[in-house]
RNA sequence: GCCGAGGUGGCGGAAUGGUAUACGCGGUAGUCUCAAAAACUACUGGUCGCAAGACCAUAAGGGUUCGACUCCCUUCCUCGGCACCA
């Protein structure tokens, strides 16, 4: 028996093992050597200023077990962490609390990564990035300018959010829908809200206006193909890959020309529905059409009469916001052009209207309507009164009412010609390939997704690294031609008279001033551009006066490629890993075929495991992809995809509602690891349910976690130490556990890994003694979830076994780290299960009756191959007997070792 | 409306088509204690029954199967995202 042992207590624990594994550098690998490296990355997290959110930490705790799985399975994990501390988010809160973001951003910054250090998470800390460090933006900003230079930086007109109460630009977020004269409607017998749909600025409330501003654009809508194309390969969470396909939205169909009738115009429109081109009765154009700005120049011949009533629509439409012209039930409104076009397949006139329920951003601003089977279009033609044809034919309900409604679903086409007959969806092809002969339509694409916006009206980001010369404009308009850095001619603002010059290398970065007014001003324009020693600068090309871009860049672009930087090793020196590498390598060339060769670079790039809320799924997720194809194109990094396996996560939630200020329902971890201690928080988190779903946290659970690890404490002080296990049961279960917890870590099934090492401890704590292999390969299976425990027991119990074995546990210390001198848990072999011990002499044989189980047994596992001696055994039982009493069997049916089943009549 | 994820005890949640409710919380009873807490032990889906046991239960309804939480169809509900996308 052992003397009275010790209280468990991990603020004692904790910070001691904090230190060792710091000290002596136990997760920090050798980049440039590793020879079977796992890049283990997180979605590095936005530094609040309230500290760590219990999200982050349930995240984080998440990625960083399968990150300890990974090391202990002789990996050398490399396991970074960092802020995105630019946005609007600090911006926000700093003028909520009347400090500058730049040095809340410090003191955030200090809170957050001691928070972070006791979380117990294997973090490299010798390699933290933070996007608002100068030397991170500097690439940042580097990117941009060879963004510009590829010309897939543009500048374009586009509408912002502008509240003209508070006299900002608003990001779409900061937008929220409000229901304006709500008033409520029986449907169905149930009681519905109803009313029209506005946006309104999340401070004051007031309706939100569109402003038109000149803003820069990555033009990621070049790579759409590429990157929908990528999408099946890559193993990531299939919601994932289904979210991203949709959003870059793909849509197949032809664009077909419509000639307007006396004159040389002709209409471009865009459908997916060619085969209803019969059944086109009027075109309808978006107000911002160009035709429609034909009318009203007057370029058009014969319609002036109209000019009045279409300028006073457009005008009106223009106006309304998205939401506005978007909200649902809305009745359409529109305007006839005075024009016909001509419907090239049947040289039928059909008039052309103009309505806002057609948007300019998508296709190509024009519809060709058919009314019969388009909701939208039969909508307007009601209204308006135009013709309404049907062309397809519903063959399941052949006599359905006519006209009643819009039919859009499958048939077969009738009224049209040639192609009557024809069905729908399945002869699409025949119809796209009718019309490319006849040379009236050519087949086409469009996407869903729009150009990256990546101007932001305000102070908290890296400034857009961009300077505006009049007098390059000059020289140029005299038809000299100025070359850039790289030859190529400068392009210019369209009406503006600026040429844009891009700053130069070596002129990076252009730091963010520390300004004391850093609100935003209510010009619609960035507080820089109150800031004359900011934007009055000299050209780099000419020398002349000229002015910088006063926009900052959007924060998605900062996380965009924060992956990068953490592989670097020099600050100063290009952050792609690739090239550095190689240098790094002593490579004498940057020849890319070479660089790809180079172990180390395919070793840690790309990504090998990526973990974060599937909140990213779209955007994130997708900025990064096309950045990372970008630095390929540019010939800079080997690979076209960031992340080889990416996870998501679900979302953490606080007894059945979502956390929120609001609700004061708000989880500080903090608080509950200075109660419990962190191994006990981290175990909790993760068996509040699977870490894909998410998961519900009562305060009272913990409690119970809190428990389970006492308990182990309590087992390790107080059970005797065998030298070798001689029970057989307990081989069988410890290696049934083995087995199980190994597969469930692999799928992140964090909560059933749990339950089994709770199982495990409740099979073993009766005993009085147990093999020391037993015990270590426990607190081993124990190790991703609760670290530090894990480790004092180890090292408390187990260490005097490690000296006498030595060969067993140090290859994989040397693979994580040659220098490492302390034999932590951490770096053990994870433990492997041996099939012979799952073996077992008897099992349970399940005997039903017409499928309803009715009995069970012990069988010996020797004889389970032949179904005759089961059937015998399975017959003895008395209850199954009765069943069987009088009855005929028909069939039996044996599952080997697990179940039989009579069938009988 | 569209896309996606879900619906299992009082609660969080387990179940390669093969004993539904593992594991934990909560609850009840007990041991220890002057008492309480902690810890430990036992029980804990529902109905009927003294019991043995029987029957009913995985949102609802149908189907496939010897056997369905699991596969298929229909409907309902909850959550997340997108939305006049041609």
């Amino acid at each position: 028996m052992k003397k009275s042992i010790a209280k468990y207590n991990p603020s004692e624990i904790e910070p001691k093992w904090r230190e060792v594994w710091e000290k002596e550098g136990t997760y920090k690998p050798d980049l440039e050597s590793s020879d079977k490296p796992f890049y283990n990355l997180m979605m590095f997290p936005y530094p609040s200023a309230e500290g760590l959110h219990a999200g982050n930490m349930y995240a984080f705790t998440g990625a960083d077990i399968y990150g300890r799985f990974k090391r202990m399975q002789g990996f050398s994990v490399f396991e970074p962490i960092g802020l995105d501390g630019f946005g609007i988010h600090s911006e926000n809160y700093a003028l909520k609390i009347g400090k500058h973001p730049m040095e809340q951003a410090k003191i955030s910054e200090k809170n957050f990564y001691r928070l972070l250090h006791e979380t117990g998470n294997s973090y490299d800390w010798s390699r933290t990035v933070e996007t608002y460090d100068p030397k991170y933006y500097k690439w940042t900003q580097w990117i941009f300018t060879q963004m510009f230079k590829k010309g897939l930086a543009v500048r374009k007109k586009s509408p912002v959010n502008f509240c003209p109460s508070c006299k900002t630009v608003l990001a779409d977020e900061q937008v929220i829908t409000k229901i304006k004269n709500q008033r409520s409607k029986i449907k169905d017998g149930k009681e519905e809200l109803d009313g029209e749909k506005v946006g309104v600025c999340e401070r004051c409330e007031t309706i939100v206006e569109k402003k038109n501003l000149e803003q820069w654009f990555f033009k990621i809508t070049d790579y759409a193909e590429r990157l929908l194309n990528n999408i099946p390969e890559l193993n990531w969470s299939e919601i994932v890959k289904i979210a991203q396909t949709n959003w870059i939205g793909k849509s197949e169909g032809m664009s077909i020309e419509f000639k307007i009738q006396n004159s040389k115009f002709k209409i471009e429109v865009f459908t997916t529905r060619p085969d209803t081109l019969f059944g086109a009765t009027f075109l309808v154009l978006a107000p911002e059409h160009e035709i429609v700005a034909s009318l009203l120049e007057s370029r058009i011949k014969n319609q002036e009469s109209r000019i009045g009533e279409i300028r006073e629509y457009a005008e009106k439409a223009k106006k309304k916001s998205d939401l506005e012209r978007q909200a649902e039930g809305k009745e359409k409104t529109g305007v006839f052009s005075g024009l016909y076009a001509v419907n090239p397949v049947n040289n039928e006139q059909i008039p052309v209207w103009i309505a806002d329920y057609v948007l300019a951003s998508y296709g190509t601003g024009a519809i060709m309507a058919v009314p019969a089977h388009d909701l939208r279009d039969f909508e307007f033609a009601k209204k308006y009164n135009l013709g309404i044809k049907p062309v397809i034919r519903d063959l399941e309900e052949k006599n359905k009412n006519e006209l009643a409604e819009a039919y859009s679903g499958d048939g077969e086409i009738m009224n049209s010609q040639d192609w009557n007959g024809w069905k729908y969806p399945q002869d699409k092809e025949k119809v796209f390939k009718w019309l490319e002969e006849k040379k009236i339509g050519q087949k086409k694409a469009h996407y869903h997704l729009r150009d990256w916006l990546i101007s932001r009206q305000r102070y908290w980001g890296p400034p857009i690294p961009i300077i505006y010369c009049r007098k390059c404009w000059e020289v140029k308009s005299e038809k000299l031609k100025v070359k850039s850095e790289q030859g190529k001619d400068y392009k210019l603002i369209d009406n503006e008279e600026w040429a844009i010059v891009p700053v130069p290398e070596k002129d990076l970065p252009v730091e963010l001033p520390y300004i004391e007014n850093y609100k935003p001003i209510g010009t619609g324009k960035s507080p820089l551009a109150t800031h004359p020693e900011f934007y009055n600068v000299k050209c780099p090309n000419c020398g002349g006066d000229a002015v910088r871009e006063t926009d900052v860049s959007d924060t998605f672009l900062d996380s965009a490629w924060y992956f990068l930087r953490y592989l670097a090793t020099d600050w100063d020196d290009m952050p792609f890993p690739s090239v550095k590498f190689a240098q790094n390598l002593k490579l004498k060339t940057k020849n890319l075929k070479e660089i790809e060769n180079s172990a180390l670079r395919v070793a840690w790039l790309p990504v090998h495991m990526y973990i974060g809320g599937a909140e990213h799924s779209v955007l994130h997720l997708l900025y990064s992809r096309f950045m990372t194809m970008f630095l390929h194109d540019l010939g800079l990094i080997s690979f076209e995809e960031p992340f080889s396996r990416f996870f998501a996560h679900g979302l953490l939630i606080k007894e059945g509602a979502k956390m929120s200020k609001s609700k004061g329902n708000v989880i500080i971890p903090d608080a509950y690891i200075k109660k419990f201690g962190a191994d006990t928080m981290r175990c909790y988190l993760m068996f509040l349910g699977q870490f894909s779903q998410g998961g519900d946290f009562y305060d009272t659970g913990i409690e119970g976690m809190n428990r389970f690890l006492k308990r182990i404490w309590v087992l390790a002080q107080n059970v005797n130490l065998s030298e070798k296990e001689e029970d057989k049961e307990v081989l069988r279960v410890l290696h049934k556990t083995i087995k199980g917890i190994t597969g469930d870590i692999e799928k992140l099934s964090y909560n059933t890994s749990l339950a089994k090492l709770m199982e495990f401890y409740n099979f073993i704590s009766d005993k009085k003694t147990i093999g020391k292999d037993v015990l270590e390969d426990f607190l081993k299976l124990l190790a991703p979830f609760a670290p530090y425990l894990s480790e004092e027991l180890f090292q408390l119990f187990l260490k005097s076994k490690i000296k006498n074995q030595k060969s067993k546990m140090n290859t994989n210390k040397q693979l994580n780290n040659k220098t490492a001198k302390f034999n932590s848990i951490h770096l053990q072999k994870w433990p492997e299960f041996d099939p012979k011990f799952l073996v077992q002499d008897k099992v349970t044989i399940v005997v039903q009756v017409n499928g309803r189980v009715r009995d069970n047994f012990k069988f010996q596992t020797s004889n389970l191959k032949l179904k005759k001696n089961v059937e015998e055994e399975a017959k003895k039982s008395e209850k199954v007997k009765a069943y069987l009493e009088g009855k005929k069997i028909i069939k039996i049916i044996y599952v080997e070792g697990k179940i039989i089943n009579f069938v009988i009549s």
